[in-house]
DNA sequence: GTTGAGCGTT
């Protein structure tokens, strides 16, 4: 399973595309996403990227955590547990409540 | 044509 990261003090100029730029050369990038409002669609300064090696998502953390980019100082972490995303058991909801 | 600590939506 590929591990999350979470990467904060972005630059606003930042976007999905480029925060998976930056881990691309550090690992395999799954997934690259940068949080922004939902009512304004601004960038809230932080994202997350997902990649598919542990081992290598730990390197690039080690690499762009403090790293300048863009002019600005980025700090890269392990993303916490929103929540489960998965539906639990099979999606299919019993109707016998 | 805005700002700066932070952990996210289907």
């Amino acid at each position: 399973m590929a591990k999350n990261l979470y990467v904060g003090n972005i630059p606003f100029s930042m976007s999905d595309e480029q925060l998976g730029e930056i881990f691309n050369p550090y690992g395999t990038v799954s997934s690259s996403r940068v949080i922004r409002d939902r009512f304004t669609g601004r960038s809230r300064g932080f994202g997350f990227v997902e990649m598919d090696d542990p081992e290598e998502a730990e390197k690039a953390v080690g690499e762009l955590n403090g790293k300048t980019v863009e002019g600005r100082i980025i700090k890269v972490s392990e993303a916490r547990p929103r929540e489960d995303r998965g539906r639990p058991g099979d999606g299919r909801r019993d109707r016998d409540l």
